[in-house]
DNA sequence: ATTGAAGTTTACGTTAACGTAAGTTATATT
DNA sequence: AATATAACTTACGTTAACGTAAACTTCAAT
């Protein structure tokens, strides 16, 4: 098996995931990365890629950067201790109850979504039947 | 028919919605919420309710303040003119695909949930044995 | 009459998540 | 050698969404 040695560049990921360099630099900042060096040049590897992507798509999800930061340190390797991992498992299921929650949500706005754009329609038949045959 | 009458203080939807009242008048602010007046005090009616309920749903699907206010502008009265109502049924077009996203979104967290999860089990089950049997 | 609970306005403070310079360094290219 | 390109650090600025405090007013109950 040949090795990944996939690595990034800063404006590569940027590019990418269409966010601005500085606001992968904050990330780090926030503790959420920490890519190798070569010099003063930041060097990503395939997983720093994979938990930018993770912290892009929490961000659609409106989660905050801590949240992100939690969904992402279950990726971490080795959880040492049984108590490390019942704590997980623990923020796995609070995680995944804001989800459900989400779901409910996005399902009830599609239906409101589909109503505005019935009556949206209807008032506009209204008033192109009014226009046309005065 | 009995006209509906329910009203309701600021205070009462505060409780309702688990948020202060600090913030439903910075909703006020943002020109999302515009209750009645009895003197000094504001009077909710049923629509302000329902608004502030739109409101609190999208705060959890991370919607911006202005988002909500879109959302809730499709349920405004007569729109006049088809100019108007056509940029409404954008409006919600682009909510859609919005929606569309956060839902795959939480589908694929829901999976990497399940991984993380199992993976943590596993580790877990380790743990057991090698302490269990040494 | 006073106290207390709920409401009000005004206004400054705070946190998160970056934006925006400014000035420096490293590498590569003309 | 000069210049462009991409990177870097440091640091102050900005916006959204409220929090918090201060100083009233209103009304009901003791």
């Amino acid at each position: 098996m040949a090795k990944e040695t996939s690595t990034y560049s800063i404006s590569e990921l940027a590019k990418e995931f269409a966010v601005t360099t500085r606001t992968i630099r904050h990330y780090e900042d926030m503790k959420l990365l920490l890519p190798a060096r070569q010099g003063q040049k930041r060097i990503y590897s395939l997983a720093d890629r994979t938990k930018l992507k993770l912290i892009v798509r929490g961000k659609r999800l409106g989660f905050s950067l801590q949240e992100s930061g939690e969904l992402i340190n279950m990726y971490e390797p080795g959880k040492i201790n049984v108590d490390q991992l019942e704590r997980t498992l623990q923020t796995i299921d609070v995680q995944r109850q804001k989800l459900s929650q989400q779901l409910q949500d996005i399902q009830k706005t599609f239906t409101d979504l589909d109503e505005a754009e019935a009556g949206c329609k209807a008032e506009l038949e209204t008033l192109r039947k009014a226009t046309t045959q005065k």
